[in-house]
DNA sequence: GAAAGTATTTGACACGGTGTCAAGAAAATG
DNA sequence: CATTTTCTTGACACCGTGTCAAATACTTTC
């Protein structure tokens, strides 16, 4: 046995700060290669593929990610576990100069996987995941408020609702990048969901 | 002069449809040219460069879209307007099949524009546009139902938060595929902003 | 400690995409 | 009918992905 040269996990750091700001079409491992101070053949010998870096890449980040959410979610109010809830989800897609946006998000309108083409099922499938596990810890918050009598409507709907809202702000985003009115939004969202009145 | 032998709107429909189909990074000109029967040097004779193309494809569709849309916010109630409004929405990015999503999001996540990556400025103006514009057209359509007392809230307010549900759609689109589910969302969304009892 | 074994590294290659360019072809104009 | 102008066509440079065989460097085994 010969010994790797590099580091897997910093090359899967690297790799996905590159993929996050300039997409996975957008990057190329030469790209990678070069950052990483790694030979591109060496990334296809350990890797597979680009698609199989990014989906490694990818599920490390989603793995760090989902555990900075439950945190956020823990404590306080409802209306206060959803602020920073809400909160989190901006700062992480907002965070970079210029910011880099929502990977997941990204990703998942990405791959034009339609036809052959873009990212493969593989990859749609570990975004859907981290949607829906998002999806899901919100809706136990949301339960878990409702137990405690501070929210009284559905909480696999709400959640969804929420859940909506966040993809949505991740697009918009994209498009006007004006933090305040996403926060203004996501104020908005929260009071219509637990109602104006103080939640 | 020598005239064109191809028509110029063909091309853009056709262009368009693969663009849709398979995103703008994933077709190549070559598709285009085959599909199209025309040289792919006279692709770029014509248009310049496949953004530029894409961006004429894009903003035809874009006037097309806009016009539907006027369309289904004109008549009935406004919880009627609405529901039209979403219908069209879910609608449109579950035409074709397999679906292909919602152009405009797609087009605005895979402009990884960060960093001198993805389509350009340009291409991201053309989709910013055009949610600011069905942005107006729902905040006027809240507005002439707040007149006609069907709606007490913020029209502003209100109408971002629908846009940024329609986003949020198009992207869970991508994730889960299942249209019963989205339609739900829209639903529930209406309810919130209209208030469930009836609007 | 030397030799064999084995995974990694490296560089060359095929292939396909974008974009450019010069030369050929086809109408409009005088 | 020649000229001009634009479109078309095919060749080219360049960069990206992915593959492969040969070279390399470490481990293991004797």
């Amino acid at each position: 046995m010969r010994p790797r040269e590099f580091d897997h996990d910093d090359v899967l750091r690297i790799a996905f700060d590159q993929f996050w700001r300039k997409g996975v079409r957008g990057t190329s491992l030469s790209d990678i290669a070069r950052d990483a101070g790694v030979q591109r053949g060496s990334l296809y010998n350990a890797f597979g593929s680009k698609e199989a870096l990014f989906l490694q890449a990818y599920e490390r980040y989603a793995g760090d990610y989902l555990i900075a959410l439950q945190k956020a979610l823990g404590t306080g109010s409802l209306r206060k576990r959803l602020t920073a809830f809400f909160d989190l989800t901006i700062t992480n897609f907002r965070a970079g100069s210029p910011p880099r946006g929502c990977p997941t998000t990204r990703g998942l309108m990405e791959l034009g996987s339609v036809e052959g083409e873009g990212l493969d099922e593989e990859a749609r499938q570990a975004f859907a995941n981290l949607v829906a596990r998002i999806t899901a810890l919100v809706q136990d918050t949301l339960s878990a408020g409702a137990e405690r009598g501070e929210f009284s409507g559905n909480p696999a709907a709400a959640a969804l609702h929420i859940i909506t809202v966040t993809r949505g702000l991740a697009v918009l985003e994209r498009a006007f990048s004006d933090e305040p009115q996403l926060r203004k939004i996501a104020a908005h969202t929260i009071d219509l969901v637990l109602g104006k009145k103080g939640g």
